[in-house]
DNA sequence: TTCAACCGTTCAGATAACCGAATGACGTTG
DNA sequence: CAACGTCATTCGGTTATCTGAACGGTTGAA
């Protein structure tokens, strides 16, 4: 009966409540990078505020939130900046992406990232870019559809149409004018991209910046790609083939290393 | 009576259980870049088995922790990566930082942190590497006990005697043979760091390394701290008096920014 | 000043999580 | 091949959290 009622909520039966509340917290004030007050949260979760303060209570404590000098405003505490390298640090692919990446800055004077699929959306776990080292950490832990990216595309192409399909969160979004929304148009370009061994993005996620990436072997890392982009100016057709091939070399390249280790 | 026997066990009354074991999991699975199975994690937590499935579960499910191939060793998820950044960025000194950081970095060659004080620790807020092949290890989010280092040396040496007694876990940690455990001796580096407006660490986390630090004023960052770090082969006398100047630039330049933001 | 609208906080009943022991499924060792 | 070690997992009774409404504090407007 219970359970049934649970589900009915869309609820799995064995959840705990309060840690998957604790977890939709952290989700909530990382992805905003926001300020909020405990009523705004309670309502944006849809949890009592009641409830919410006890656990907001605990995390304070254990400093995983900060609460600000008028104690009414929460964000994120010192702990939270612990588990982001400590992933990319127990992460073979994060791990030995680093030299590879480096590589294909300096060769192509570009944009470089590495990024997993998630669900339906794509992750950066590193980036090089051409100039600002400061903003590197930065987009690392960012996510973006992954229909909308070259490098979501990379790594969807790897799967046939009805895999995708039942992969993507349906209708798709849209993120600027050229986002490719149409079912027929997405498998049509996945299509394209498994033929010629690289994905490409044009404005779809960013207007004004075009992308091309290359999924690493379905061996080691599955679900990852690296990219390179730039903005259109620097970006005609002819350098998008270029690129395309040195991203396509590092990709190859990381993906040695990893079988490698594989056997170790 | 209940709130007497959950005190007698080192608990506040109002903390909510299952909300604590999720952030100890999170620290558990972070601090070590380990991969744990569900009985080392609640062995080492002091948390019955089947308590601890329930929620590991639930953290598995939204992607905060990932099971390997053989289903048996817990490592962190995807969703670790978003908390790290989203602090950073939310944060107003680490934003200014970077230009200072990169500044410092050029002007000295060696590797450049920003620290900031939690409890007894310090923890690393960024990092600019050292452009030699030999250089120190580190990590953003890593924790050193902060009488260990330059960093939590220049922080404590803003606090008198009585305060920094009560701020420390007496006795003091020793991490290599030059770790200052000797309670007079660090409150006499400590007065003389105040007295020059620097701080230094002599080998005294990790053998071999030398590191200088200045404070930020107490204005904004009441907390952080700017440093430089090199082997004692690059670290004479004479250079960390050179590198002091520098630092303490920096340190006033940064603190210059927060001020002005803080106005405006 | 007074009111209203927010904020965080408290409390006792309803409800869900917690716990220890028992179970099944492996992989390893004798 | 069998016995053992380790592993995750299940289950019902006990115990804790969760909840909604009411409280006291602060801020800004009338």
């Amino acid at each position: 009966m219970e359970s049934v009622a649970a589900a009915a909520r869309g609820r799995k039966p064995d959840e705990v409540k309060s840690a998957a509340r604790v977890l939709e917290v952290l989700e909530l004030l990382g992805t905003e990078g926001a300020r909020l007050s405990l009523a705004e949260m309670a309502s944006a979760m849809a949890v009592p505020k009641s409830s919410l303060h006890a656990i907001l209570r605990t995390m304070e404590a254990r400093r995983w939130v900060d609460l600000d000098a008028s104690g009414t405003r929460y964000s994120l505490g010192l702990k939270a900046l612990l588990t982001g390298t400590a992933y990319l640090e127990g992460d073979d692919v994060a791990s030995l992406a680093g030299p590879v990446l480096d590589a294909l800055a300096e060769e192509t004077g570009e944009s470089v990232h590495l990024g997993r699929l998630d669900g339906t959306d794509v992750v950066y776990l590193a980036k090089r870019e051409s100039r600002h080292a400061l903003r590197m950490y930065s987009a690392v832990g960012r996510r973006l559809p992954a229909h909308a990216t070259a490098l979501g595309k990379a790594m969807l192409s790897q799967y046939d149409a009805a895999e995708v399909q039942r992969r993507l969160d349906w209708p798709l979004a849209r993120l600027t004018p050229d986002t490719v929304t149409d079912p027929d148009e997405l498998i049509r370009q996945l299509a394209e991209a498994r033929l010629q061994g690289w994905a490409m993005d044009d404005g779809e996620n960013s207007v004004d910046i075009r992308c091309v990436a290359v999924a690493l072997g379905t061996g080691h890392g599955a679900g990852d790609a690296i990219s390179c982009s730039a903005p259109k100016s620097r970006m005609d057709d002819a350098r998008v083939r270029e690129i395309a091939g040195a991203v396509t070399e590092a990709a190859h390249a990381l993906g040695t290393l990893l079988k490698r280790l594989g056997q170790h």
